[in-house]
DNA sequence: TCCTTTTTGTTGCGCAGGCAACGAAGAGTG
DNA sequence: CACTCTTCGTTGCCTGCGCAACAAAAAGGA
């Protein structure tokens, strides 16, 4: 592991906290593997039972899921310092819903998940806290789900991006932020047709609500998106 | 806690596989408190921070938020053996975005959460098992949530009653069974106006996919079902 | 550089489904 | 029983938005 894969470790959730002295025992003591996937290879298959999560060191990888028309979604994009597969593996008797492949040449650090989750015999004082943040990792993964659904079960595509925008605003404190992504991923994200997508952040930005160039997006007036977002 | 609260404690994801003459023990470990909340009474507020998570032994929560419309939005329906607030209390920092109220009288047993969460010192056998259940739990209710979204994203309604259908046919195994709850809940669940759906699925009985009666369903052709979903 | 591919803006058409309104059939309540 | 409240079925109207198609800009790749 090179210094710039020992820095995303330490700023991820799963280790925040713990003092970077104590990494290599504990990668010890869990039993943690370090392996390198190259762009395109699969991680691991639909239906497969994991064993062990994957920290995302460097590189990035895809999940996707194929229903039963044959077509492959896009389920989830996970980068550096992403904890994949955490969820699976904490739902006892649960296959894999999607397959995962590495969208570039990646290196994965993975963790046995018992490891985590049982205490070793002389429990170890970061044991519990490691334990807590994959904990705390689960269920931030279950309030993006529920932001997810807030945002769909909105009534118009309209208040689903001031929903969307006025969140950004509120998480980054800035009215001017970058959301990552292409348009096509936003519009999948908020349930919608691109096109119309665009249409609609048209129409906002000739009523003078925001601007935008790409994935950054500025919001002109907040009083008016506020209104919109219900 | 009589008999019958005892029942609903054993039978719940949290206590899952918990010996039975163990439980005394656990829940003084655990200083967890029985308590009684009389209908309609308020369980907790909107910005309230959790140190304990809730159990419903009796009765039945509801948990509802408020938007910025001031309109109060039903968020979830709790009855007994449901755990509250699990997912609150693993976020840390988070405060509650909902309100929960008791929706009848209701029996409640609280158990704070770290106490669950950290070992105690004579690591208690059933200690990590019940950490299991309680992290089983939370990465369930994700799942949960990741179906929701998958249903919201389909595209026609059509399709999202066939995909509800079909994953309520999957997971009881018979072709009739019943959903719970009004017709008006079962369209907020699927995003949808109640007339619309009800529109719907008069459109699919008269095409021979499917009977019903108020919430109960009976899946007439598998294969027209099927087709539906996608 | 040229060529291919991806991403974004734009616009017309058509329809799925939201909305409102009404009637009917339970289900409680006094 | 009379009265209220809830739930469900049905239908007409109208609009939001999906969809397809095209153009242009941007981004690689050779």
């Amino acid at each position: 592991m090179n210094q710039q894969q020992r820095g995303v470790l330490l700023g991820s959730g799963l280790f925040a906290g713990i003092q970077p002295d104590q990494i290599d025992a504990m990668l010890g003591c869990l039993n943690a593997r370090q392996e390198h996937y190259e762009k395109n290879t699969l991680v691991w298959n639909i239906g497969d039972t994991l064993h062990a999560c994957a920290l995302v060191l460097s590189g990035a990888l895809r999940a996707e899921s194929v229903n039963a028309s044959g077509e492959h979604l896009l389920m989830a994009n996970h980068r550096a310092g992403a904890l994949v597969g955490d969820v699976l593996m904490a739902t006892p008797g649960s296959k894999s819903p999607v397959y995962v492949v590495a969208s570039e040449d990646s290196e994965l650090l993975f963790l046995p998940f018992h490891r985590i989750m049982s205490g070793c015999d002389d429990c170890c004082s970061w044991h519990t806290k490691l334990r807590e943040n994959l904990v705390s990792e689960i269920a931030m993964k279950f309030w993006a789900q529920r932001q997810r659904t807030l945002y769909l079960s909105a009534k118009s595509l309209r208040q689903r991006i001031a929903m969307r925008l006025y969140d950004e605003y509120c998480r980054t404190g800035s009215l001017t932020f970058s959301l990552g992504g292409t348009r096509e991923d936003l519009a999948d994200f908020l349930g919608a047709n691109r096109s119309a997508l665009s249409r609609e952040i048209g129409r906002m930005k000739s009523e003078g609500i925001l601007d935008y160039y790409k994935d950054t997006f500025r919001i002109l007036s907040l009083e008016k998106l506020s209104k919109d977002v219900g």
